[in-house]
DNA sequence: TCTGGGGTCCTAGGACCC
DNA sequence: TCTGGGGTCCTAGGACCC
């Protein structure tokens, strides 16, 4: 016999944060339950997540709070609790390193695991259940040759079950899918790639390359090709997630309607984001400055430093000059302060690998 | 219905240089 | 008088993900 065959595991937990709210109060079992923003329906806010309860009205992550609320009127609604989230997020992680795999964490609630097995499904499930045993917390998990195909292996198997997808079901299982189904595809391309006759992801597949090129770019355009084929990086990488920047924002219940208010909002922004940054001892190159107007209208204002520099002062003040560019006649509904930080290397953040490329 | 907050990477176009 | 081509840097903004 050979050696154990290399697979692409995909962890996903179902309806994690609503999970963890319940098992904090097992009264809530079994009800609608929506967490998000402070957990008040009159903020502005949106959803974090529902339980598939809430779901079952149609209430889904990204929607406002409020029209979430309307939707299910006997629903929990219940604060995001960051901290809570991140403790129990660590407990699942560790649990999964203690398999022996290389681990890498995508985000609370989810990682991709690099798995040698001849039997990637008995693999699947022994996860699962030794995070469940750990955790109280169930998942889903997907099987795939590469991590493009086991990321959106997950989305079938859900709520805990296993599903595996390879170059050998590809396009039987999403060849006559949308692209939007795509991981790394969303509304605006699949309306860009429709407007080519592009509609599935087999259409995709086989769209001629200069076209895609053309459309979206020397990157983007040959990605998009190799995602219709299901093509990605098989590397699971478990090296410490090194931030490339730092950004604070807020959105106003009541918008900002003076320049002195906007430029208080901004420092205090500012000196958030330097925060966060001089946390790691790196020290900040750019700044960037972003704006939603009402109605809604994002604009970003970017500086770059003179210098790389550990100064409180100079980073709010670069801020602070690209706060004074901002149109004085509109109201501000949300800022945001970017601080990009120089990587140890002493390298520039936009010159790293990009994430998309390993994929 | 009315749209969070924290991240990531890519592209276009102008300025500037040789 | 009309005007090359290549390269880099910078700003602005787009798109996507959890």
């Amino acid at each position: 016999m050979g050696p154990a065959a290399p697979w692409v595991l995909h962890v996903d937990l179902d309806q994690f944060i609503a999970a963890v709210e319940v098992l904090r109060h097992p009264e809530l079992a079994g009800r609608p339950l929506i967490v998000g923003g402070r957990g008040d329906p009159t903020e502005r806010a949106v959803v974090s997540t529902a339980s598939y309860e809430a779901r079952a009205h149609g209430v889904g992550s990204g929607m406002p709070l409020r029209l979430a609320a309307r939707k299910v009127p006997d629903a929990v609604i219940l604060p995001v609790d960051a901290p809570a989230y991140t403790e129990a997020s660590e407990h699942v992680m560790e649990t999964l390193r203690g398999l022996g795999v290389v681990v890498e964490v995508l985000g609370w609630d989810e990682a991709f695991l690099g798995v040698e097995t001849d039997d990637p499904e008995g693999f699947a499930r022994r996860a699962q259940a030794a995070v469940l045993d750990a955790t109280d917390l169930h998942c889903s998990v997907g099987i795939g040759d590469n991590k493009v195909r086991a990321k959106i292996a997950t989305g079938f198997g859900k709520p805990r079950g296993v599903f595996r997808l390879t170059r050998d079901n590809w396009f039987d299982v999403m060849g006559d899918r949308a692209t939007i189904e795509l991981w790394g595809v969303g509304a605006k391309v699949s309306k860009r790639l429709a407007a080519h006759g592009i509609e599935t992801v087999r259409q995709l597949a086989h769209a001629d390359e200069e076209v895609l090129v053309g459309e979206f770019g020397p990157r983007m355009g040959v990605w998009y090709g190799q995602l219709g084929r299901g093509i990605g990086s098989a590397v699971v990488d478990d090296s410490p997630w090194i931030a490339r920047a730092h950004s604070r924002e807020t959105t106003f219940q009541q918008n900002l309607t003076s320049p002195a208010e906007v430029e208080a909002a901004v420092r205090e922004l500012a000196a958030q984001a330097f925060a966060d940054t001089v946390a790691e001892g790196r020290p900040v190159f750019r700044v960037t400055l972003k704006v939603r107007y009402a109605p809604f209208f994002t604009q970003t204002k970017a500086r770059k430093l003179p210098a790389p520099t550990h100064d409180r002062a100079e980073v709010i003040a670069a801020a602070v000059t690209l706060a004074g560019q901002l149109d004085p006649d509109r109201e501000v509904r949300l800022l945001g302060v970017r601080a990009e930080m120089v990587m140890p290397e002493g390298g520039d953040p936009v010159e790293r690998t990009p994430i998309r490329g390993r994929l």
